[in-house]
RNA sequence: GCUGGCGUAGCUCAACGGUAGAGCAGCUGAUUUGUAAUCAGCAGGUUGUAGGUUCAACUCCUAUCGCCAGCUCCA
């Protein structure tokens, strides 16, 4: 065996023997305990690897995206081995690494209880507190299948039937076995702070028409805190919770009578509305021209658009008189028909027909959540017809007015999807073609990056989603830009070109706020119930520290409300801080104080949300300041 | 729709085979109070619904509805 040359990660270079692994180079240079893992030229790969030619190496440390990554999947071997102690007879299939945890899949008869998940995190415990060694082995494809099917591992089985390579890994930790690609940390005493978070149901590989699996959600971190940090995020997630802020601000509220159906409360209804009015006041500016379409439609259109044969399963149907309607889950096909109400001249185009009217969409029961999906809603919707040489300059305005609308709503970071042509799908493989193109252009031309999701298309067309993130990092999507030759095709609409022929239009659907429900509530969860004062439903409480200033409280409020702010007031014979908490708690914006010293000089004393106190101010210059806010948000 | 969990007063939760209890909210009264909770009293529940087991059911069983966590699907 010869000497090798390792480059090491702070640049210098050291000759070792061959055949020397890379923990005992590691040793060596004291490198710290954090580090579980290494990479050969660039290649992940556990301690336990020897080196054997000349390599750049890397360490891999628990602190690092890759260590983490490496650590949950190893938390996840570790579970699947004290399931397969705990209970023999449940075979494993797949574990892979989530955000932020992991969780693996287990065929087993019945569920785990959550008595058994206690005992199956304890015994992980122990093994790791046992410091088992977990070491790499590679086998011929072969005689792993053949050693899984001895151990009645039918899931690693199938899955070694799809593995092109003739060599596979496998990694021993005790006496316990699994087919992995690894690489892992060295022993078990590497995972020190972990949790298990649930239990669920989950098919194999995905599909419902597979049997179903059962699922264990865990989370692991290289340190106690980061567990627990981890955990209160959790926590600060369950307090930002849209459904439970809706009940405490009074917003809105379901009822099982009408499942999946919100009720807006006056106030709910209120920021409902204020987001309709801002889009509205939007599209003014922007060229839209608002329509109002029929709720319900004979079948007969909902066969001409494709509806009824690829979104049949979704809507609501009724009888009458003999014939059979559908609810509408959609306003495009209504809006063709207000299109071809008359001829039309390229000079009318583009014609951007906007909508609000109320949708209702079915959806089974265990997919619907809070606001966010729901069963009747309506969108910011919008149907632009145009001539196909104007698709893109409509792209360009419509990227522009999505971009001033995410501002306002202070969602300052966005992932964008191309979802193309899904199974069911209507329209020529051609112009489905042309319009995945016309997206990506458009896309590449506004310098977006944006990633493919194949086969996500709407059924008339490939569509661009725009997803955000919350104040909590978490994604969302919003806003959905979809270009349709196929419905124009369906309905028959034309335009009359310059040289006084006849040329198809292209629809493009869009919605940025995508439905108002379902932006109200992640709105919600963004600001944490903490609404802008342009859009919070009450602005101001006008508040007396005694019944001595009722009469200039009195005076205060009603010289705001003929302002025409959203304000409040609370002469109630409380104590001042029992009234400030309440507005507090309400997440009203401002509370305005008003005690013997502002009635003597005919001021307010205001104060923010969130506990600062402003200098008293004459009700004028308190006016200026709100108006000056307001402004600021909406940016006009 | 599927898997699992959970439904007790408006809200948060207790009681877990022996005829339902607290805090907050609500109402009444006292208190006149300066930036996140003044005190006292009162009222409020056929324990989601329908069956069943039992001398006895909030508690055990079955069905059903709803909610929650996932799967699948999606705005």
């Amino acid at each position: 065996m010869g000497n090798i040359q390792v480059r090491l990660p702070d640049g210098k270079t050291t000759e070792v023997s061959s055949g020397l692994k890379i923990q005992e180079l590691a040793a060596s240079l004291g490198i710290d305990s954090n580090v579980i893992a290494a990479k050969i030229d660039g290649v992940a790969v556990d301690l336990d690897r020897a080196l054997s030619r000349d390599c750049t190496l890397d360490w891999i440390s628990l602190n690092s995206p890759e260590g983490l990554d490496i650590l949950r999947h190893s938390t996840a071997h570790l579970m699947a081995q004290a399931v397969q102690d705990l209970f023999p007879g449940t075979q494993v299939t797949i574990g892979p690494t989530i955000e932020d945890g992991f969780y693996y899949d287990f065929k087993r008869d019945r569920s785990f209880t959550p008595e058994e998940i206690e005992k199956i995190e304890a015994c992980m415990r122990e093994l790791a507190a046992l410091n088992l060694k977990v070491a790499r082995e590679e086998i011929a494809r072969e005689s792993a299948i053949e050693l899984f099917r001895r151990m009645g591992e039918e899931y690693k089985v199938e899955i070694l039937g799809d593995i092109p390579e003739e060599t596979v890994s496998l990694y021993r930790q005790g006496d316990w076995v699994d087919l992995c690609r690894g690489p892992h940390v060295p022993s078990t005493g590497a995972i020190r702070a972990f949790k298990l978070t649930g239990v669920a149901g989950a098919y194999w590989r995905g599909d419902e028409k597979n049997e179903m699996l059962q699922r264990i959600y865990g989370t692991s971190w290289p340190t106690e805190e980061a567990l627990r940090e981890h955990l209160r995020l959790l926590e600060e997630a369950k307090k930002r919770d849209h459904r439970r802020l809706g009940r405490e601000l009074d917003l809105f509220s379901f009822h099982p009578l009408a499942p999946a159906s919100p009720f807006f409360h006056p106030k709910g209804a209120f920021v409902y509305n204020e987001l309709v009015s801002y889009m509205r006041r939007l599209y003014l500016r922007y060229g839209y021209q608002e329509v109002i379409t029929p709720q319900i439609f004979d079948v007969e259109l909902w066969r001409r658009s494709g509806h009824y044969d690829h979104f049949k399963e979704n809507m609501y149907f009724t009888r009458i008189e003999e014939r059979e309607f559908g609810v509408k889950p959609m306003n495009c096909p209504g809006h063709t028909f207000i299109y071809a109400s008359k001829k039309r001249s390229y000079r009318d185009l583009p014609l951007r027909y906007a909508d609000f009217g109320r949708l209702h969409r079915f959806e089974k029961s265990g997919v619907t959540a809070g606001l966010t999906r729901v069963r009747s809603f309506s969108q910011d919707d919008a149907h632009i017809f145009c001539a196909p040489d104007q698709i893109e300059g409509e792209m360009a305005a419509l990227l522009k007015m999505l971009r001033e609308v995410y501002q306002t709503f202070q969602f300052t970071e966005m992932q964008v999807k191309l979802s193309t042509r899904p199974d069911h799908f209507i329209g020529s493989l051609e112009v489905w073609g042309r319009a995945e193109d016309s997206l990506a252009q458009s896309l590449k031309k506004e310098g977006i990056a944006y990633q493919v999701n194949p086969g996500d298309g709407a059924f008339y067309g490939p569509k661009i989603d725009f997803v955000v993130l919350d104040a909590l990092r978490r994604g969302w999507q919003l806003a959905t830009i979809q270009l349709d030759f196929s419905m124009p095709e369906r309905f028959d609409l034309s335009y009359v070109t310059p040289g006084g022929t006849e040329a198809r239009p292209v629809m493009i659907h869009r919605a940025i706020l995508g439905s108002i429900e379902r932006f109200m509530g992640i709105l919600i969860e963004h600001c944490a119930g903490a609404l802008p004062v342009w859009l919070a439903p009450v602005q101001v409480r006008v508040m007396t520290v005694t019944d001595e200033q009722k009469e200039y409280a009195q005076k205060v409020f009603e010289e705001l409300k003929a302002l025409g702010w959203r304000v409040e007031l609370d002469g109630r014979n409380e104590k001042l801080g029992y009234k400030i908490r309440e507005a507090q708690v309400e997440k009203i914006p401002y509370a305005a104080v008003i005690g013997d010293r502002e009635v003597k000089e005919q001021t307010i004393s205001p104060r923010r949300r969130g506990g600062e106190n402003l200098k008293p101010m004459c009700v004028k210059d308190f006016v200026e300041m709100l108006k000056a806010e307001v402004t600021q948000a909406l940016g006009n």
